[in-house]
DNA sequence: GAAAAAACATTGAAAATTCCATGTTTCGTT
DNA sequence: AACGAAACATGGAATTTTCAATGTTTTTTC
């Protein structure tokens, strides 16, 4: 990651000043901007780690990040969901007093805010409607992160595997051609299954037209057969 | 469930109130004890419903509710945490505009205060750090949530009883005897299991000396050998 | 307090899923 | 271009988990 010179990331900052001077002044914001660090992370680099004192809200501006939880027991990692610019990161951190129940992680590379917790809270106490805004706005990952343990903990492989085919097509990729960014290990984590289940299925899928890819080059060309898959299982 | 008169309503607000005032004026909480109204649920019955629109926030006074999901396409439900009193519940339909995920069901006789949304909401414009604290209140059902996720998403059939169970003894009867108030196929939804690992898993336990009971009546007799299991697996 | 319903319990067969072994391809580095 | 590492791929054995059938006990309801 490297550091930008100010002007640079004020440039950059427009996505959040524009959802934030919805409901608080300009000056106000002006606070923000200066408790905020512009970063950009590599592929792979860890942006909030899991277990460390939420110091810090993060807005994603653009790139794909990971909400990954890795067991503390044995090596394996859980990934909770996807998220795709332009989000606001980490506010549940901001809102709990606990240590960061999983890691931020950059599925691709990310352009990223760092806003003091500290700062935000202080304009936060003043600005009620504010803070309901950006709960709601954090609150969607907490939502997200349900609806896969629901399809995780209801339905069998094949249809968790659908799932998460169609949720990078609708909300990550946004259309059912896409450069998938995630290793078969990734996609296995976020299933919860096996990477041979995995591959087996997306090779069966392959053959029966329902998608189609080579290397990282992916088209979901059936997109109505992987939602029967995903009810019917 | 039946509705009470205003002064005995009034008398059970204690916990709320004590919470609120740290952060609000008693003027101010008048207005929420105004638009809230004091109800009994029994067990079995549903506080707030999978699907409607959110209009309420939950305070739940005394007794222990679930948040149950039920699947639209099958019949299977899924209980994604369990909560005892004295707790906010439905924070999180306030912080939404989405219909509400799930269902908050009483497992055990409840009493609740049904706070209006919007009293709530124009309270907490002008009292931001109320609203923080809400949120973290809030926040806390989501977390466990998130983390029975992972127990089911990581770990096998015994261990994610083994935690159901250390979860029950910790955080919901506050000791390792207790009258269970779920039956065998709520602890099922729970674990995410079938009924028959749970009867078996808890009649092997009792063999074994972990567990004993006879009826509703349990008694975790080495929680140590449970935290084993719940790593180990 | 009798009948019905729900909950609890046990077993073996069937199905789903992971584990293991092995081989190929792709990618990044020197 | 050669090399090693990581990712991708396949198939069968071993394991885990659910399903189906059946019976007992407990709870609820009239």
């Amino acid at each position: 990651m490297n550091f930008l010179d100010n002007k640079d990331s004020k440039d950059n900052f427009s996505g959040f000043r524009k959802i934030s001077t919805l409901f608080i002044s300009s000056d106000e914001f002006r606070k923000i901007e200066k408790a905020a660090v512009f970063l950009r992370f590599k592929k792979g680099e860890t942006i909030l780690k899991q277990g460390h004192t939420p110091t810090h809200i993060a807005y994603l501006q653009s790139g794909i990040v990971k909400f990954n939880f890795q067991s503390p027991e044995n090596e394996k990692n859980t990934i909770l969901t996807l998220v795709s610019a332009p989000k606001i990161l980490g506010g549940a951190n901001l809102f709990y007093k606990d240590n960061n129940l999983f890691s931020i992680v950059a599925v691709e590379d990310c352009e990223i805010f760092l806003i003091e917790a500290g700062a935000m809270y202080e304009l936060l106490k003043d600005n009620g409607n504010y803070a309901v805004a950006l709960f709601q706005m954090a609150s969607e990952m907490f939502k997200k992160s349900i609806l896969n343990f629901i399809s995780v903990a209801n339905k069998q492989k094949e249809a968790r595997i659908a799932d998460v085919f169609i949720y990078l097509a609708e909300e990550i990729y946004f259309g059912t051609a896409f450069k998938l960014s995630l290793t078969r290990k990734e996609i296995a984590e976020f299933a919860c299954c096996s990477v041979e289940n995995i591959i087996m299925t997306l090779s069966k899928w392959q053959q029966e037209g329902i998608v189609s890819f080579s290397g990282k080059n992916f088209e979901i060309t059936d997109i109505e057969k992987l939602r029967y898959i995903s009810k019917v299982g």
